[in-house]
DNA sequence: TCGGGTAGTTACTTCAATGTGCGTACTTTT
DNA sequence: AAAAGTACGCACATTGAAGTAACTACCCGA
C-alpha cells in the first residue's frame, strides 16, 4: 500500500485541498467554527466539518465543548503531535516561496 | 484559490498517491521507465506514465531520451528544483516514522 | 418578529485522479 | 518463429474528494 512510505502519513495531514489551511489557521492557537471558516471563506461548512471530523480521528485536531444550555461554543486546536509538523511545514513553504516568482 | 498559499506549490510536487514514491525514487539518481516500475510494482504503466508528464511540466522531472535506432533508452530523474525539497521531504519523513509506532 | 449568529446534518451531484485493458512499434534473446 | 523487453498511446470505467443546497435547532438584539 501507499502508505508503507512513513510521509504518506504526514500527507494525511496536510495533503487535500483544504488541510493545509486548516493547518496554518489553527497553527496560531484554538479557534471557533466560524472563526475558521472567516480565515478561510472558500471552504464550504460540509466540507470544513468533514475535514476537521477526519483531523481529529487522526488525532491531529482537537475539538472541545465549550457550550451551554445557552450558549453554542466549540473550538478547535492542533494537538502536540500535529505541531510537531511545524518544521516541516516551513521547509515546504519556503519552498514554496522561492519558487512562485517566475 | 488553494494556490494562494506557498505549501500548495510544494504539494503539486509530492502530493497525490505515487508522487512520494517517485521522488524518492528518483532521489537516488537517474532511472529508466522499467526501473522505476519495478521500484513502485503496484502503479501502472499509465499512471506512471501520466504522472512523469505531469511533473515534467512542473518542472520537477528531467526526461532524456538517449535512444538510437537500435534501442529505446529513456531517462527520468529529478531537477534541482525537486531536489530542494528533499529537507522537507526528510522532515516528513522523520515525522511519519514517529508517528507510525503506536 | 425579522435578521443574524452559533454549529452543525442530510441528500444529492460533479469532477478529477486513478485504474483496466487493449493496441503500437521496434528490439534482443531463445 | 516465438517470447519477452523497452516505451509508450487511447478509450473507457471506477472511485473518492469536494461542492451545492436545503434543513435543524437554539440564541440574541433591534
Amino acid at each position: 500500500m501507499a502508505t508503507s512510505f512513513p510521509v504518506n502519513r504526514a500527507l494525511e495531514i496536510i495533503g487535500g485541498k483544504w488541510r493545509p489551511q486548516v493547518y496554518c489557521t489553527l497553527q496560531d492557537g484554538p479557534l471557533r467554527f466560524s472563526d475558521i471558516q472567516r480565515a478561510i471563506p472558500d471552504v464550504s461548512r460540509k466540507v470544513l466539518t468533514d475535514q476537521l471530523r477526519e483531523l481529529e480521528q487522526l488525532g491531529m485536531v482537537r475539538r472541545i465543548d465549550y457550550s451551554t444550555e445557552k450558549h453554542l461554543h466549540v473550538e478547535y486546536s492542533l494537538t502536540e503531535d500535529a505541531l510537531g509538523l511545524q518544521p516541516a511545514m516551513n521547509a515546504l513553504c519556503s519552498w514554496g516561496e522561492c519558487h512562485d516568482k517566475k
